[in-house]
DNA sequence: CGCGGAATTGAAAATACTCAAAATTAGTGG
DNA sequence: CCACTAATTTTGAGTATTTTCAATTCCGCG
């Protein structure tokens, strides 16, 4: 499912096979080089920083952090998350391959959440004040970089959706819908998937408790709508369980 | 407060007088033009659409609509909602003079949302495509452009941070706070102003009823924090509200 | 003056939370 | 590979906050 863990040099180009950079990441079609030619996706890579792996449960960056660069995640999944003034933690988001973090720091040259690793992961540290240099020469990038930008609005748009109108069984029939969507369009079966987040931080997510998740998952589970082992997840009924997120339906509890 | 609403032509130079144009606009140390030299703004104002005014309850743009401009207040409210499948209004936010509306739509081409005038108000319309030309040739306003869209990342981060674990009282002690920052960033006084939106309004922002925001009001005045006269406002006491919306003090019934 | 939308208030109901305990799973080292 | 410990998850019972439903009241406006 995700690529070696074993260590392969940066940016050498492996002859005859694997191209270094962005046209040999698996991810060119999601990421940033979406749409490039060949050309254009040369002086992308030209910019691009280095690799880096981070370790499950390790640190990209720590709110406060001096924004420098943006990261693209070539493999592996992250969470974000805000601490409020209390001390409290909010999951803001799930990230991966594919996705593009850091975005919410441009505005004050400072990272506004942590972004930890859930699993090994490996990112494309992304230089944004070359990155903006160059959007200022490759219109098409331009504009697939504004997309991208307004498609994290739009996304934290259907949060808040989400989170302010919905009950909890259909906030979590939503939750996991738009995860088989994002497995569906990275080419991975968007019914049977592994939930790399633990139950807190599912419940964090969606402003619930990790015991109603869990007891989400239970009531799930006896309707028929999934298959749940430990964090395997198979969707059995996945009309059902779009029409719950919807709200067309509903599954009351026992 | 807000400026007269009898007709005057737009764009038209007044001799000795106002300058038309960002320039000779009052929001233009908080909207696009921010930080240009006059150079530069006069390169912005070239490309900028008609303004336009929008009645009290007219809609500027619905879900669906295509993509073609960026909007900037001029003066006035907006909000702006979605509506899920189910067919339920979400309100995703309020917005004021020197905001920009229509930043979730670059996405897709396509609204997200509708957005709709609380009282008469005015726009400037930003041809998004002619703006993008001219980012590729500014670099200030291409950077104050990612900022302004990072902005609103984090205003709705903050929303999710809001919905996600703060209980209804904080929720709206933190309401209350952001509107009076934003007042005091436009130089009006921050411990009394005027709700724009209905109770309803306020109540579906925050995954409340209006019963609840009734309620809530109800017991912040009981406990003097505030002041509240119909949609008239006044902070009493700023410090304890803050507190409230910190989550450091609580407030409760009765 | 009276109509209608908006807001307030009260009482009952429901959803999700808290606290507690048990069960399961993951991680560690022998 | 197994045993042990720590962490995570599940489940239950009682509680609390917020919602729902209903009845008024308030206010703007014709």
């Amino acid at each position: 499912m995700s690529q070696p863990l074993s260590y392969v040099p940066n940016r050498v180009p492996i002859v005859g096979a694997l191209k270094a950079g962005c046209a040999g990441c698996s991810m060119h079609e999601l990421c940033l080089p979406m749409g490039l030619d060949t050309a254009d996706i040369e002086r992308l890579d030209r910019i691009i920083g280095r690799r880096r792996r981070i370790a499950r449960d390790e640190t990209l960056y720590r709110m406060g952090d001096p924004f420098k660069n943006l990261y693209a995640i070539r493999f592996g999944h992250f969470k974000t998350y805000q601490v409020n003034p209390a001390g409290e933690q909010q999951v803001t988001g799930f990230q991966m391959g594919g996705e593009l973090l850091g975005m919410d720091a441009i505005s004050a040259d400072t990272h506004h959440c942590d972004a930890v690793a859930l699993e090994d992961s490996e990112v494309c540290e992304i230089p944004f004040s070359r990155l903006e240099d160059l959007l200022g020469h490759m219109p098409t990038l331009l504009h697939h970089f504004h997309r991208i930008m307004s498609q994290e609005i739009t996304r934290e748009q259907n949060v808040m959706l989400l989170l302010g109108n919905m009950r909890a069984e259909q906030q979590f029939a939503a939750f996991l819908v738009n995860l088989a969507s994002r497995y569906a369009a990275r080419g991975y079966s968007p019914t049977s998937f592994q939930l790399r987040m633990s139950r807190e931080d599912i419940g964090n997510y969606l402003g619930l408790t990790i015991e109603s998740i869990s007891r989400l998952l239970s009531r799930f589970k006896k309707r028929e709508l999934l298959l749940v082992d430990k964090r395997e997840v198979q969707i059995v009924d996945p009309v059902r369980l779009k029409a719950l997120a919807a709200g067309t339906e509903v599954c009351l509890p026992m």
